[in-house]
DNA sequence: TTTGCCTGCCC
DNA sequence: ATTCTGC
DNA sequence: GCAGAATGGGCAGGCAAA
C-alpha cells in the first residue's frame, strides 16, 4: 500500500472523533495492507517502529524536527518555533511550511517527480533514521529526515512529522487497532486478539501473524517465558471502605512499594528482566538477575515484581529516585555496590510449562510463595487477607511504617485470573497521598506559564509555580503544574492572569526555568501532591536539604481552587516546605508511635 | 576536556 | 505518574 | 467506564558546542 493512501486514512481518523467510525476506517486499511505490511501499518499507527522491547529509539525529538523543518522548508528556525507554539503541533507545522513554500519541493511533487513511498519504505526510512548514531549523527538524521520531507506532499509531511515525534495525533491507540482487526479476521470478536496481544506485547507482530497466517496464526502466542506480557494495572480507590464495597467484603492486601515494576522471564538457564513498559531492563540489574536465579528453583518461569533501592548499612528501603541511579548503562558494577537493590515479588505467571495466568490469586500466590526461597535481596511481598476496614486500616498504616506508598487490594474471586493488559479493580491501589487529610495542600504563587500543545494548542498549557522566601523576598520555583484544570479553567484563568502579564521574568522570581511567558507574583493556586524531592531544577529551598538543590513536587496538579483569598507574600514558605520535607523523612517514626 | 542541551523512560 | 473529556 | 490526550519530577546517556 502507498503512504499517499494510507494518508488518505489518516485524515479521516483525524477527522472522525467517533471510535466506531475510527475502527471502520482502519478496517478498510487492513483489509488493503498484505503480509508483513499489516505489521509496519501497526507500528506506524502508533507512532513507532517495533514493539517496545526491541528498544528501537528514532532519537529526533521536537527540537530536532524543527530543525529539520527549517531546512527543508527554507524557514528560519525562529520562525519554525513560533509557529510551533502557535499551531502546538509539529504535523502541523510540516504541513503548513511546505505548503507555503514555492519551488522545486512543490513543483516536483505536482509534476510528480518524487519517489512514491509505499507503507514499508516509509517504515525502512524511519528505521534508518533510528540507527544512525556516533559522531556526526544529528546532522544525518537530520539531514534523512529533510530528505523525506521534501520528497513528500505537505499533507504526508505533516504525518511523517508526527510519526518521528511519537505522536500520530489521530486518537487511535492498540485497543483500536484490535477492534479493527476483529472486525476483519474474527467477526469482530476481539478477545483472541486481545490475548494475543496482551501475552505477547507486539500488535505489529499480531497483526502481521493475522495477515499471513489468519486466525490459525494466533494460536501460537501463548504465555511464554521470553514473550513479555502487559502488565495487569489497579484502578484507584478513594478510602478503604470503597475497596471493600467493591471486592464484596473481603479482599487480599499487599505492600505496594515504591519503586520499578519488573517482569522476569527464566528459561534455558537465561534471565531476562522487563520493566512496566516492556523493556529490556536486564543489563540495569545484573544483581537482580542473579539472585532471582538464585532464589527461585524453577526450569522456567515469569514473575512480577518491584525492584526497590535499600540502603546498604541498614537494608531499609529507600526513596524511588535513589533507585534511579540504577536505571544506567555504564559502570553497573559501582551502582550494583552503592545502590543495592531487593526485588520484591508479588506474581507468578508461568511455571515449568504451566500458565498461571488464567488461576486466581490464591492459587498464584500459593505457587509464587511454593518457589521463592527468600533471602536478603528477594523477598514475596507483606500481604494479608481482610475483611475490615479496621485491618485493612492497620494493615495501611503498617505499610507507610515499613516506607511503602501504600497498599494494593486484590480480588479474592475464583473467577478471575492475571488479567495481564486490564485496569479494572480486580486490582486496586490505595496511596496515602489520595486521604486528603494526610496530604497538605502548598499555596504557591504563579509566575510563568507554557505553551500548550495539541488541544491545548494556542493556550497556555501550564504554569510555573513558586513559594515564597521572605528571608530573601524571593519566588523561588518548586514545580511546573499542567493537570487538574478543566478546559473552562484552561480558558478562564489566562485572561484572569493577563492582569499581571509581564515582558520578562519578574524580578523577584528565582528560578533556573525558562517559561514562555511571565507573571508578576500575584496569583495563588493550591497545589497536591504525592511528596517532596530532592529537585536539581527547582530553587526552593536552596541548598537547604542538600548542596545546590532545591525542593520539588511529585505528581503535582491543581485543585481547582485559586486562593483569591491570599496575597503572594502568604503563599506556602520555602520554611513551611522545609517543615514538610522533614516531617515526611520522620513519618515513618511518627506514624509507628 | 567540560558543559549543557536534548531525548527517552521510570514513576 | 494524575487528571479531564468525548463517546 | 473506556480510551485517548496532555501534562508533572528527575535520572542517565548521547552528542555537539564551548
Amino acid at each position: 500500500m502507498q503512504f499517499s493512501e494510507l494518508c488518505v486514512a489518516l485524515d479521516a481518523l483525524e477527522t472522525n472523533p467517533s471510535r466506531i467510525e475510527k475502527t471502520k476506517i482502519l478496517s478498510d486499511v487492513f483489509r488493503r495492507v498484505q503480509g508483513e505490511e499489516a505489521g509496519f501499518t501497526v507500528y506506524l499507527l502508533l507512532g513507532k517502529l517495533a514493539p517496545d522491547y526491541e528498544g528501537i529509539e528514532i532519537g529526533l525529538g521536537d527540537k530536532m524536527i524543527i530543525k529539520a523543518l527549517s531546512t527543508a522548508s527554507g524557514a528560519t528556525r525562529d520562525s519554525v518555533e513560533k509557529l510551533y507554539e502557535k499551531l502546538g503541533d509539529l504535523g502541523l507545522v510540516a504541513k503548513t511550511l511546505l505548503e507555503s513554500k514555492r519551488g522545486a519541493t512543490l513543483l516536483d511533487y505536482v509534476g510528480g517527480q518524487r519517489n512514491p513511498l509505499n507503507i514499508q519504505d516509509l517504515h525502512a526510512e524511519l528505521l534508518r533514521i533510528a540507527r544512525t548514531s556516533g559522531e556526526g549523527s544529528q546532522e544525518e538524521k537530520i539531514g534523512l529526515l529533510t530528505r523525506l520531507l521534501s520528497n513528500s506532499t505537505p499533507n504526508e509531511a505533516k504525518y511523517i512529522a508526527r510519526m518521528v515525534s511519537g505522536d500520530m495525533r489521530i486518537g487511535v491507540a492498540e485497543p483500536t487497532i484490535i477492534d479493527a482487526l476483529a472486525s476483519v479476521y474474527t467477526q469482530g470478536d476481539t478477545s483472541l486478539i486481545e490475548r494475543a496481544f496482551n501475552v505477547s506485547s507486539d500488535l505489529g507482530y499480531v497483526a502481521k501473524t493475522l495477515a499471513t497466517g489468519g486466525v490459525e496464526g494466533l494460536r501460537t502466542i501463548k504465555v511464554t517465558p521470553g514473550r513479555p506480557l502487559q502488565p495487569m494495572l489497579a484502578e484507584r480507590a478513594a478510602s478503604l471502605e470503597e475497596i471493600f464495597e467493591r471486592m464484596g467484603g473481603r479482599a487480599a492486601l499487599e505492600y505496594k512499594y515504591d519503586g520499578e515494576r519488573m517482569q522476569a522471564h527464566y528459561y534455558d538457564s537465561q534471565i531476562t528482566l522487563f520493566s512496566r513498559r516492556i523493556e529490556n531492563i536486564t543489563h540495569h540489574y545484573p544483581d537482580v538477575a542473579s539472585n532471582l536465579q538464585e532464589g527461585i528453583n524453577s526450569k522456567s518461569y515469569i514473575v512480577e515484581g518491584e525492584i526497590v533501592a535499600v540502603d546498604p548499612e541498614t537494608g531499609e528501603m529507600l526513596p524511588f529516585q535513589e533507585l534511579m541511579h540504577r536505571r544506567r548503562k555504564h559502570g553497573v558494577k559501582e551502582a550494583v555496590k552503592r545502590y543495592p537493590a531487593r526485588v520484591v515479588l508479588f506474581d507468578v505467571l508461568y511455571v515449568d510449562g504451566v500458565d498461571y495466568t488464567s488461576k486466581p490469586y490464591l492459587e498464584r500466590r500459593r505457587k509464587l510463595e511454593g518457589i521463592v526461597k527468600p533471602s536478603e535481596f528477594v523477598v514475596v511481598s507483606t500481604a494479608t487477607v481482610a475483611d475490615s476496614v479496621q485491618r485493612a486500616q492497620e494493615f495501611f498504616d503498617s505499610a507507610i511504617d515499613a516506607g511503602c506508598e501504600g497498599i494494593m487490594a486484590k480480588t479474592l474471586d475464583p473467577s478471575v485470573g492475571y488479567q495481564a493488559g486490564k485496569r479494572g479493580y480486580a486490582w486496586i491501589k490505595f496511596k496515602r497521598e489520595y486521604k486528603s487529610e494526610l496530604t497538605d495542600t502548598l499555596d504557591l504563587v504563579v509566575v510563568g506559564g507554557f505553551y500548550g500543545k495539541g488541544r491545548r494548542a494556542g493556550k497556555i498549557g501550564g504554569y510555573l509555580m513558586a513559594a515564597y522566601n521572605p528571608s530573601t523576598d524571593t519566588y523561588d520555583t518548586v514545580c511546573k503544574v499542567a493537570t487538574g484544570f478543566s478546559d473552562q479553567d484552561l480558558a478562564e484563568i489566562p485572561k484572569l492572569l493577563e492582569a499581571y502579564r509581564i515582558p520578562q521574568r519578574h524580578p523577584q522570581v528565582n528560578t533556573k526555568i525558562e517559561a514562555d511567558i511571565w507573571y508578576r507574583p500575584a496569583v495563588i493556586f493550591e497545589i497536591v501532591g504525592a511528596e517532596l524531592t530532592v529537585s536539581p531544577m527547582h530553587t526552593a529551598a536552596y541548598s537547604k536539604v542538600r548542596e545546590e538543590k532545591g525542593l520539588a513536587v511529585r505528581f503535582p496538579r491543581f485543585t481547582g481552587n485559586i486562593r483569591t483569598d491570599k496575597s503572594p507574600t502568604e503563599a506556602t514558605s520555602v520554611d513551611e516546605l522545609l517543615e514538610m520535607y522533614n516531617s515526611q523523612l520522620k513519618r515513618v517514626e511518627a506514624d509507628g508511635a
